[in-house]
DNA sequence: AATAACTTGCACAGTAACGTGCAAGTTATT
DNA sequence: AATAACTTGCACGTTACTGTGCAAGTTATT
């Protein structure tokens, strides 16, 4: 609780509390996003009458663990700019991959769950950035025409979070990841595989980082 | 309730009330899968009560809903045969989505959710077939080679699925739909766009019944 | 018309959560 | 060391369902 009235500053440990629980949420809700409070304070090391003593409700620490998060998404994107229409769209699928993929099951939850509102009107930047993308790649003629742009854009979304679930039950490293949700994304958008493959290794941004220090990587 | 020991036959609209039960739970739970059998049994015109007259519990009204549905989606499929793998994996994604188009957000439930183990049995033909489809197309060079066969068969109806969820939100006429779900499919196992468009008119298979008998349809 | 086969309404027990009030404890801060 | 700021356990009320027993209906079948 925040003491408004009162002559002493609320205890330190108040404020690590409230991270350990939101961390915890973080946990428990990927691997379950119907957890009980329970389980939830269980994790975090407290009980589950204390979760009462920093979040109104189930909601509300739901709504504030989604909401920090997908601010965090959106900015992250939101720093994405290139000239390409299709270098920029790879690139934002490889950001949000890159973002998201410690805790897909609850980005999963916060774009199809019951936040979808309020979570789409964090993402909406971003869902704007895309969908501008989509409409100049569109334009140039880089994009599929037989599909139009709004259909299009959810469809890149809705393919982004399949390959987020999919890599949930069968395990990818975060490089072939991220490599596979670029490819995801430039599929539909309308580029044969191989040109998609091509395109990717022609770009240095989207080349993967570690491959830069150390280009003599085996296997 | 099934009378094994009396004189007299099972009263004729036994069958019926079961029957509306089942198509009450088709529509009810293809709105809101978490409906109460209080909103079904009205659906149904019947009382909650006699549900239990019919089903032993909601789980088992459930999975006979979902059973035969899968069948039925799986002996359609199971139907379609085609000397080339692109050709039979297109055939196969639009008579899915011909059959599932009018029960979406059940199929989804029964693909994802606590059935998610059964409805795979009664679709392991047919994923079977998919599998088959695809292996076949990588290797004869018709088909992405850069995502191993398993994955790439995953992403194919987890792709199906999401044609199937956006049309539930945004409309989508049978027709468009028909060819949207070809498109992409052809999308994710690597076809470009263009070829995709090309593919589905050169091969007559593939195109929308209708326009055979009445070819002069405007619009 | 008799009657077995169904349906219904109601009451009740059960479940699995959520959310709260309170008294007693613990701990960071001053 | 005093004390406000937290945490805890427990009891309790609430909600929204599921599933059952039973007595009193209604209706198809014979």
């Amino acid at each position: 609780m925040i003491a408004t009235t009162s002559r002493r500053a609320p205890r330190r440990d108040s404020a690590e509390n409230r991270e350990s629980l939101l961390a915890a949420a973080r946990v428990v809700f990927n691997r379950d996003p119907n957890a009980s409070l329970e389980t939830v304070a269980a994790q975090a090391g407290l009980s589950r009458r204390s979760v009462y003593g920093h979040f109104a409700n189930r909601d509300d620490l739901l709504l504030e663990l989604v909401t920090t998060g997908a601010r965090r998404v959106a900015s992250a994107l939101q720093s994405v700019s290139h000239p390409d229409p299709l270098t920029r769209l790879a690139l934002i699928a490889s950001k949000l991959w890159r973002e998201v993929e410690s805790v897909r099951v609850i980005a999963v939850v916060a774009v199809r769950g019951s936040l979808a509102h309020h979570t789409a009107d964090i993402l909406g930047a971003i869902r704007f950035h895309v969908r501008t993308a989509i409409s100049e790649g569109q334009a140039d003629g880089s994009m599929r025409r037989d599909v139009p742009t709004e259909r299009l854009a959810r469809l890149v979304e809705e393919t982004a979070l399949v390959v987020l679930e999919d890599s949930t039950e069968h395990p990818l490293s975060a490089r072939d990841g991220d490599r596979l949700a670029m490819l995801m994304t430039l599929a539909i958008v309308g580029l044969g595989w191989r040109d998609a493959d091509a395109f990717i290794d022609s770009k240095p941004e989207l080349a993967w980082p570690e491959s830069q220090p150390n280009p003599g990587l085996r296997h």
